[in-house]
DNA sequence: ATGGTTGTTGGACAA
């Protein structure tokens, strides 16, 4: 079972670069973020033209994510809970082939200083609530999307100047570090331990993708039940190399079928 | 080098 999760910064800007990718890779399930879209002017036909079952949850201008699946999603939920005065379209989640599912956009958080730090740090801790909510079910449990968050000077071209960034700074880290300390392994870093320059984003700006200027920000995190089923994590450069790239480039999760 | 780029939108904001 191949998940793929791909921050695409517009869905219309990028439905070539999309449906290309999707074509010649399959996966079994797509988690995308900043689609930029409406839910009801995402172009759901030309997904289900590739296959796929679709779940969008839109806003207007900004954030979105979707959710789409080979097999029927169910069970599905459009919001994280725990502030409902929230309304920004930041996560969606199903039940796919016998996974819980969830695509999300964790918030950037910058500039710290504004309201948006303790935005950012508010979203992590409702998330870190409703993943040990998630845990108590047993299923098993995939966790994907931009989180907005480098986990390790490892994971970033320029550590010491990104010290203070709103990815970086230590709270930020140590929240996401109790995220995984409820029993979730990031899928990538455990199947590549000390591997560098392993990057999933570069900035449009400063010829940031040639000089190889990256983040490491889109994760999957997985329940034990789904880690003892994990295969392989990469990252596929490809598509952020293409003319009129998105500035991030997918990951693919690799699941073995249960026993 | 207080810069640079892209997308939504139709100016300013977000990333």
């Amino acid at each position: 079972m191949k998940i793929a999760t791909w921050n695409v910064n517009s869905v219309k800007a990028r439905l070539a670069n999309v449906t290309g990718w999707l074509g010649a890779t399959s996966p079994d399930i797509v988690l995308f973020q900043e689609i930029k879209s409406e839910t009801a002017s995402f172009p759901t036909a030309a997904f289900e033209e590739l296959g796929y079952h679709v779940q969008a949850v839109g806003q207007k201008s900004y954030n979105g994510v979707a959710l789409l699946s080979k097999l029927p999603a169910e069970d599905i939920i459009t919001r994280l809970p725990g502030e409902p005065e929230d309304k920004q379209a930041r996560y969606v989640e199903a039940t796919v082939g016998g996974i819980r599912v969830a695509s999300l956009y964790l918030p950037n958080g910058n500039p710290v200083g504004t309201e948006k730090y303790p935005y950012k740090l508010r979203w992590m801790e409702r998330l870190r609530l409703h993943a040990a909510t998630l845990l108590e079910s047993g299923m098993p449990v995939v966790l994907g999307g931009d989180y907005n968050v480098i986990p390790a000077p490892a994971d970033v071209y320029d550590p010491v100047g990104w010290a203070e960034d709103a990815l970086f700074r230590q709270e930020t880290r140590l929240k996401f570090q109790e995220i995984l300390a409820l029993g979730y392994t990031e899928a990538f870093r455990a199947l590549h331990p000390g591997l560098t320059r392993a990057y999933s984003f570069w900035d449009y700006q400063a010829g940031a993708w040639p000089r190889d200027m990256g983040l490491r920000i889109d994760h999957f995190l997985l329940s034990p039940q789904a880690a003892d089923r994990l295969v392989a994590c990469e990252i596929d450069k490809g598509p952020r190399g293409q003319e009129k790239a998105s500035d991030h480039t997918p990951v693919v999760l690799d699941l073995r079928a249960p026993d």
